[in-house]
DNA sequence: CGAGACCTTGATGTCAGTCAACTAGTGTGG
DNA sequence: CCACACTAGTTGACTGACATCAAGGTCTCG
C-alpha cells in the first residue's frame, strides 16, 4: 500500500493552520493526505506537478548519499510550503518524520493559473517561497555554527521558536537523535553528548528522551552565538565559557579567535579587486 | 563617501543579464549602481524597502559572529535576487567580492504593485525566488558534507556551474581563500591544503591563486559525493580512494559507513508518535 | 520473556583547527 | 632604488573535537 491512508477532502485545511498566516486563498484547490511517520510524501522534489504544503505534523527533506548516510537537508513545520521546481540537478525526497502527518497537496499549474489572475494567491505563495529562504538561511547560519554544541544548541532555540510559538519553553522534540544527528550533520553519539553536556551544565532539562525544557534560555542564546551582524554588538562568549560540567572539571571553552582577516569594508579599496 | 561610485541610471540593464532568464519585466524599475570590492551593499537585508539583483560582479551576504568569525551565508552571482523580507531574527548584510560589481535596485512597493497588475511580474519574481530556494538548498547540502575535501570539492564544481555555463572546466576564483573558509565553515589553511590536495590527486590544477582548472571532473563529481536519493544508485567511493598523494602515501579514504539508521519507511508505525 | 528501536556512555583514532613560519606580490615612503 | 609594511597564499607541527567502535541501558511491543 502507497500512500495509506490517503484520502481526498477538498477544503479540509485552514481549520487546522496553526499561525499568523494570511486569511488563506489556496485552500480551494487543495487535496489533504495523511502520512504515516517515515512514509514518502514525494520522491524527486520539485519534478512533480504539484505544490505541497505541510497542514500538522512534520515532515523531513533529504537526500541519501552514496556512502549510505542520509542527509536530512530541511524540516517542514506546519504552514512550509515546498515542492516547487528547484533549477539544480539535486533533488530531495520528502517524508513524514511523524505519525499522521497532514500534507496538502496543490496541482501546480492550476495554483499558478490561478495566481495570475488573482494577485492575493500570487502575492501569498511569494510570502511562502520567501518564508523558505528565510528558513533556509536561517539553516545554512546554524551549519555553519563551528562546535557541536552550538549547533544543538541553535537547533533547540529554532525548534522552540517555531513549535511553541515563541514563548514556552518546553519542547517536545519530534524526532529521534538520529534524525537530529542527520539534520545538523553530527554523530548520533555527538548529539546526545551535547544534549547532556546541556543538561549538565544547567542549560536545559531532560524530562524524558523527548521532552526538553530550555532552562536559561539566555546562556542558550548567547553560547549558541550571535546573530548579529555588527562586530561591536555582543562580545561574551556564550556557554562555552560557563562552569562546565561540574563534575569533570575539563575545559570547554570558546577559544573564539580569528579576527575578521582582511578585506572587510574598510579603507583599502584599491588593492583589492585584483584577482591575480 | 558612502556607496562612493552609486550612480543612478534608469533601465540601463538587460543588457548585461548574462543567461537564460526569461525576457526581463523588471528593468523599468530599476537603479542601478556600482560598488567596489568589500563595499556593502545593503545593511540589514530584508529590512530595507528595496530588493537588488545582481547584474554583474559577485556579492557575498554573510554575518560577523560575537566571536569576530565572519560567516557567509550566500554568495550572490549575477541574476540573483536577494534583499526580500525575511521572517526570522537573523539579519545578514550584503557586500560586493569583486570590483565594480554592478547592482540593479528596485523599489519594493512599486515593484509589488507592478506584480499585482502583471502576473508576468509576479511570476518573474516567483521564480526568483525559487531560484534562491534552491540554490540555498545546494548549498545546505554541500555544507552537511562530512570531510574538508568533498566540501570544497563541491564547490568547486558549483562554481563551475554557475559561472561558467556549466561546460568550460577553467574558474577564476573570484574570491579569496578567506572567502572560500567563511563559506564553507572551514579554516583558510584547510582550504589551501584541500586545493593542493586536489591537484596532487591530478583532479584540478592550480595555474595561479585565482585561476583552477578541473581535469577530471567525474572524479570531482563522485569525490564530492552523490546526489542521487536512492540508496541503490552509486556505490563508488570517490575521490578518497584515489591512488592519494603519490610522494606521501597516507591513506585518506572514505569510511562510508553508517547505514540507515532505523526510522526508515520501515514497519515500525505506532512505536514513533510516541513521544514520551 | 525476547526482539528491536532508541538512547547513553566510554575508549580510541583521525580530521581539521590552531599556531607558527615562510614565500611572493604590491604599494609606500625615505 | 631599497627597506618596510601589508595582504594572500602555502606548508608544517601540534592538539582537540568529533566520528567511530563498542557496550550497556531503557522502553515498547509481540
Amino acid at each position: 500500500m502507497d500512500r495509506a491512508t490517503a484520502h481526498c477532502t477538498a477544503p479540509a485545511f485552514g481549520a487546522r493552520d496553526n499561525d499568523r498566516r494570511p486569511p488563506d486563498k489556496l485552500g480551494a484547490l487543495a487535496a489533504t493526505a495523511r502520512y504515516r511517520n517515515g512514509q514518502e510524501i514525494c520522491h524527486q522534489e520539485g519534478a512533480t506537478e504539484s505544490w505541497y504544503r505541510v497542514v500538522s505534523g512534520i515532515a523531513r527533506r533529504y537526500a541519501v548519499r552514496p556512502s549510505g548516510r542520509r542527509q536530512i537537508v530541511g524540516l517542514l513545520l506546519p504552514g512550509d510550503l515546498f515542492g516547487f521546481p528547484s533549477r539544480g540537478e539535486y533533488a530531495f525526497s520528502v517524508e513524514a518524520v511523524v505519525e499522521g502527518t497532514l500534507v496538502a497537496c496543490y496541482p501546480r499549474r492550476r495554483l499558478e493559473a490561478q495566481a495570475d489572475t488573482d494577485p492575493a494567491v500570487a502575492r501569498q505563495i511569494r510570502e511562502m517561497a520567501f518564508d523558505s529562504v528565510s528558513r533556509l538561511q536561517e539553516q545554512v547560519f546554524i551549519l555553519g555554527r563551528t562546535t557541536a554544541l552550538k549547533k544543538v544548541g541553535s537547533f533547540l532555540l529554532k525548534l522552540s521558536e517555531r513549535l511553541s510559538d515563541g514563548i514556552a519553553d518546553r519542547i517536545v522534540l519530534p524526532m529521534s537523535r538520529y534524525d537530529i544527528a542527520d539534520y545538523l550533520g553530527l554523530s548520533v553519539e555527538t548529539v546526545s553528548r551535547c544534549l547532556t553536556g546541556l543538561k549538565e551544565r544547567g542549560i536545559i532539562k531532560l524530562t524524558g528522551p523527548r521532552r526538553v525544557t530550555i532552562v536559561d534560555r539566555e546562556a542558550l542564546e548567547e553560547g549558541s552565538g550571535g546573530i548579529w551582524s555588527d562586530p561591536e554588538e555582543k562580545h561574551r562568549g556564550g556557554f562555552l565559557d560557563r562552569p562546565a560540567p561540574p563534575i569533570p572539571p575539563d575545559g570547554f571553552g570558546a577559544p573564539a579567535r580569528r579576527a575578521p582577516p582582511s578585506s572587510f569594508s574598510g579603507p583599502q579599496l584599491a588593492t583589492a579587486g585584483r584577482a591575480t
